[in-house]
DNA sequence: CAATAACTAGAACGACTACTCTAAATCAAG
DNA sequence: CTTGATTTAGAGTAGTCGTTCTAGTTATTG
């Protein structure tokens, strides 16, 4: 075999995503160095380019928030109630959790499917097929008359999640803590903005 | 006096603007001297640095949309009307003028009230005062009972700028046009997010 | 016309960053 | 123990960007 790893791969991303919490998007390798230990060497031995460092953290970060709303969205019998409920979890999940909710803001998935490093597109494109297809059956229930059309996703996604994160965005990029009393505000929000299925 | 000027502050901020909308807050003043045709030179002559640079286009860009809002805000005589008008203008000034919108996105006030050029700080820690004296003004009027509470001005900020600016803000990054439908999402969560405060 | 102030013009500089390269350390297998 | 694959280690490289510097240009004023 060969020498064994000093440093865990999850390690050399928990260390990025600190650098990007307190340095934002423009955090360094060499930061990311100094804070893992690691040199820069051994970083790219690991990652072909700081953008595919970048790039694996913003994933990881992502699909750790969707495995718990994947918990979440089966705990409920009506449809509204479990949209809801998810807006609201995904508040919750930032608040708890705030160095992964800045690394989620590093990039938007329609832009870096085209640019992301060659090997992650497809991981990319298909990151939020779990959560649409939830949001999919969701909307499907809530909305019966519109469950064939297309856009029926799209709005339920920029319903629920959408105007979650917009809300919760600004404290999430100045690193200061999401205030309770926006879970009020998100919940009443989210269910007044799926009204607009039923016009 | 000594030679005129061949260009105006207002034509590099455009510069500035157009190329902040195309390459994102990494513009370069390389990048700005090119799309003005002004030489780097000449840029430093007119602002100190380009973090100056940008902070007044940031500067102008909000103010030119509070401008748009203040008219909007007296329009209406119910002030939940007025509050939800104000949200959906907002919405419409940026897809009327998506360059200005991705501008606005360079910076959020709280942080930069601490890291802007010194002479621009005290532009900047005022730069919202006329709005948040009509929302303040609105929210007494919406909430009598809690119109001497000093978070009321927060919450109806957050239920209005907040959650409109949130729903729109990945159309405006990504520069991609912002859909009409999302003007009835907003108008009704607008609506309802302002409930909270009748608690 | 001469003097001067204000601006244009763009080459040059220094700092920083992503990335590479070579050497050494470490561990498993024969 | 020796071999060889794998990783650590960090100095070195090329390129980019913000900024500065010096020279030259244009308009206004007396």
């Amino acid at each position: 075999m060969g020498r064994s790893r000093k440093f865990t791969d999850d390690q050399l991303l928990d260390a990025a995503r600190d650098m990007v919490a307190t340095h934002g998007p423009g955090a360094t390798v060499a930061q990311v160095s100094t804070a893992s230990g690691a040199p820069t060497g051994s970083i790219y031995h690991r990652f072909r380019s700081r953008d595919e460092l970048l790039v694996r953290l913003w994933l990881r970060s992502i699909e750790r928030l969707h495995d718990r709303l994947l918990q979440v969205g089966d705990e409920h019998d009506d449809p509204t109630e479990a949209l809801v409920a998810l807006a609201v979890e995904t508040a919750r999940y930032c608040r708890e959790h705030p160095a992964e909710a800045r690394a989620m803001t590093l990039y938007r998935q329609e832009s870096l499917s085209q640019t992301a490093p060659e090997e992650l597109r497809e991981r990319v494109a298909h990151l939020n097929d779990r959560a649409l297809a939830m949001f999919g059956r969701l909307g499907a229930r809530r909305f019966p008359a519109s469950a064939d059309d297309p856009r029926l996703v799209e709005l339920v996604f920029t319903c629920v999640v959408g105007l979650c994160y917009g809300l919760i965005r600004p404290y999430v990029v100045a690193g200061t803590p999401i205030p309770p009393w926006l879970d009020e505000v998100i919940a009443r929000a989210c269910a007044a903005a799926l009204t607009v299925g039923d016009i």
